[in-house]
RNA sequence: GGCCCGUUCGUCUAUCGGUUAGGACCUCAGGUUUUCAUCCUGGAAAGAGGGGUUCGAUUCCCCUACGGGCUACCA
């Protein structure tokens, strides 16, 4: 069958990792079955809707590579689909107008000690069109403060099935009468919810564990109206990386990682942080799902084709920016050289003038498996563009002058060879040996001439790419500073 | 507090009653390398506790503990 499945995210906020994970086994489910990925937007509350939230959930998807196939579907344009929905709800019975106010409320969860709960015992003494008769109900309708509650049936057992954990079942007891109206004339999350899956003719709702204690609500809500219910996935939750409780954007930043996908409001997203979409949903699939083979790496492709929705897993999972790190290295060092430059606009130009392409790519590959992120691609290519800036004070006190010296004028007398580095490697290394200097001094020296410090990839192929000139110039350069 | 969900190495996980409980991240020790990184080899590291069921439980059931979620005219 195919499925039709959306990702229904509140515009409450920035687009965050949790969100982004529902949106990807979204994706995976409703590309698995050839079916339809959908977008929309659940902007019911006006007063938490935040300016910009919603191109910030459209512009992640799209970095993401998670593009819908319909929507974005506002809920607020939506309204007289509501309305109609519950006045058909008020005509059978299954919902009711209600008066209460915010203070009243409040007043009877005191008094009862934080138990009380607005179903058919309580609803007999408060302010609804059950306690106060026709007249009087009509009378506050027309004035126009209202809400309006679902009817929760008295004594009855809710059965509900959850595809990640099986088959639920819940006393009606335990539920409320849940406000599916406000008095604002917007639906709940849970009318709108109900009403917009059934109009949209979704086949699986996917979201976060924490709307598994409301699924009874919205079962019984598609019982009212007489419609049958799609097949629900309840996603574990992401936990924070260390310490306990669900991950928020506080805890990432006190962790060091990001938690949005892209860039928001001067806070780095994991695309700002250097991590590629690709490692990124690769990561994230893995957080929540897995396979009984040990495989690690995956593209969106090969996650649809390979995904399967008895491997969700049923527990919270912490967010582990090491390995998110690792998955994102596995894919760098995939990727073309061409793609690799396209990732780090500010180098790659400065290479280009330098260097001719087929130059360029060499040194690309010589970096390419020493990279996490693309953050790295500047680092590396540092090298290639110029002189250190600076240098490594701790190795500078380890070597001398006089090595230094010696190997500039090593290198003066082996200009030719230098495009050769096996060659150049082995005159060196018989250099050393007829001086009497330890080969790995004079690759320290010669390192720190180059590149400032002891890291980076192999000096020999450096020299080759950045040429006898420069190479002499850097080694001059650090003798004039020792 | 009430209701719901969960619980395998530090972390993410495999195992669908019989396994030396496997893999990956992390970590440690070697190796490769001029160095750092990469890479390779190896090591350490787990079934929350207690009862059942069973010839046999990590696996099924119950209790406890712990973790998480919900408990709004927020989603």
């Amino acid at each position: 069958m195919k499925e039709r499945a959306r990702f229904a995210p509140s515009p409450t906020g920035p687009l965050h990792i949790g969100g982004v994970r529902t949106a990807l086994f979204n994706y995976l489910i409703a590309k698995k079955s050839g079916g339809s990925f959908i977008l929309r937007i659940e902007d019911t509350d006006s007063k938490r809707t935040v300016e910009g939230a919603e191109k910030h959930i459209i512009d992640s998807l799209e970095w993401l590579g998670l593009n819908f196939d319909e929507g974005p579907v506002k809920q607020s344009e939506r309204k007289s689909l509501y309305k109609k929905s519950v006045s058909s709800l008020i005509e059978k019975g299954l919902a009711y107008y209600a008066f209460d106010t915010a203070d009243e409320l409040e007043k009877a969860r005191k008094a009862s000690g934080g138990n009380f709960k607005y179903n058919f015992t309580t609803r007999k003494s408060l302010a609804n069109s059950f306690s106060l008769g026709e007249e009087e109900t009509k009378r506050r309708v027309k004035a126009g403060r209202f809400v309006v509650r679902m009817t929760v049936p008295e004594n009855k057992t809710i059965n509900v099935v959850d595809q990640v954990r099986g088959g639920l079942s819940f006393n009606s007891e335990e539920l409320e009468d849940k406000i599916i109206l406000k008095s604002d004339g917007m639906p709940t999350y849970h009318l709108a919810n109900v009403v917009d899956d059934n109009h949209m003719n979704i086949t699986s709702v996917i979201r976060g564990e924490e709307w598994l204690s409301s699924l009874p609500s919205h079962v019984l809500l598609y019982e009212h109206f007489g419609w049958t219910p799609p097949k629900f996935y309840h996603l574990p939750l992401i936990l924070k990386s260390s310490g306990a409780g669900k991950l928020s954007k506080r805890d990432a930043e006190e962790q060091g990682h990001p938690v949005f996908a892209v860039t928001w409001e001067g806070s780095m997203g994991f695309k700002e942080a250097g991590v590629s979409p690709e490692g990124l949903v690769n990561y994230l699939a893995l957080l929540g799902w897995s396979n009984s083979s040990d495989r690690e790496k995956y593209s969106l492709e090969e996650l649809v084709k390979d995904f399967n929705d008895g491997g969700i897993n049923k527990s919270g999972a912490r967010f582990d920016y090491k390995k998110a790190l690792w998955i994102n290295h596995l894919h760098m060092k995939d990727f073309s050289a061409e793609k690799l430059l396209s990732l780090s606009d500010e180098s790659s130009t400065r290479l280009k003038e330098k260097y001719t392409l087929e130059q360029s790519e060499e040194i690309i590959d010589l970096i390419k498996e020493r990279l996490n992120t693309a953050l790295d691609i500047n680092k590396e290519l540092k090298v290639f563009l110029g002189q250190p800036k600076e240098y490594d004070l701790a190795v500078i006190k380890k070597i001398t002058r006089e090595v230094v010296f010696d190997i500039l004028n090593f290198c003066k007398l082996s200009k030719p060879l230098m495009s050769d580095p096996k060659a150049l490697k082995e005159k060196l290394m018989g250099f050393a040996s007829k001086n009497g200097i330890s080969f790995g001094n004079i690759m320290k020296s010669l390192r720190l001439c180059l590149v400032g410090s002891l890291t980076g990839p192999d000096l020999f192929k450096i020299i080759k790419i950045i040429g006898p000139e420069e190479t002499l110039n850097r080694i001059e350069s650090l003798t004039n500073k020792i």
